[in-house]
DNA sequence: CGCTCTGTTGACCTTTACGGAAACGTAATG
DNA sequence: CATTACGTTTCCGTAAAGGTCAACAGAGCG
């Protein structure tokens, strides 16, 4: 059974994901993420699930909150006005663009940090 | 000429580097850099150059100052006692390793973020 | 019924990485 | 000598991303 959970309670994302209900509850401030209500508990569906491994992702990456809400509200209106398309195409390019430099940046500080590694394991001494 | 200055005031590294004075005062109030003085004037050397850029490097890529900090004191010390490099390349192994998790990361957006923008590219409408 | 779990809303606290501004020093320049 | 440029310390403020803690509510259970 490919456990097909459909809705989750705050506290069964928190332990998937491994952050806490503040977090969550934080996001939802921020308006990155809105589950239902029953009653005043939250239940949160699938697509909800989703959006949070997006913004865990996005900030592993070192997006801001900010850029994360940006980027998941541009993935909503990906069926927009055709004006907002160009923007969204955009500003999904730049945030690209500066990925790839940042994987640069991070390629030259992994070989610096090996070489030093490589260097320190080489010594006889 | 190859402008082989070896010594600079706080002003042109901060020109060179696009930051302020204040950060690189900050900076080596954390530690980070021990420029010398002329009274009471900051003189950087180009090993002071070379750890700046280090540093800026490092934050790009989403260290903390005090992992810099704590990186670059590995390498002061790369000649130091024999029980301390092994702890040395433990740390900065560590440091490897998360980093190639961080470019996995974001090499997972980049696709994602990519594939909506050829999606959006290729509308229609 | 009382206890324990899980969840909820506030309100305030914390850390990191600076920015700003005050108040002062020094050095070259017109 | 006064100005201007550049530099210094010190203190205060801010923004981001939560943490912590209190006080309370509903649900299941022995």
């Amino acid at each position: 059974m490919l456990s097909t959970k459909t809705h989750f309670s705050i506290g069964e994302l928190c332990e998937e994901f491994a952050v806490t209900a503040r977090a969550l509850r934080f996001y939802e401030d921020e308006a990155l993420i809105a589950p239902e209500r029953r009653g005043t508990q939250r239940i949160y569906s699938e697509r909800d699930r989703a959006r949070l491994a997006w913004i865990l992702r996005g900030k592993r990456v070192g997006l801001s909150l900010t850029d994360i809400k940006e980027l998941l509200d541009l993935y909503d209106v990906g069926d927009g006005r055709r004006t907002q398309k160009l923007k969204t195409i955009e500003r999904c390019q730049a945030q690209v663009d500066a990925l790839k430099q940042r994987r640069v940046d991070i390629d030259a500080t992994v070989e610096e940090l090996s070489k030093f590694v490589a260097l320190l394991k080489g010594q006889t001494d």
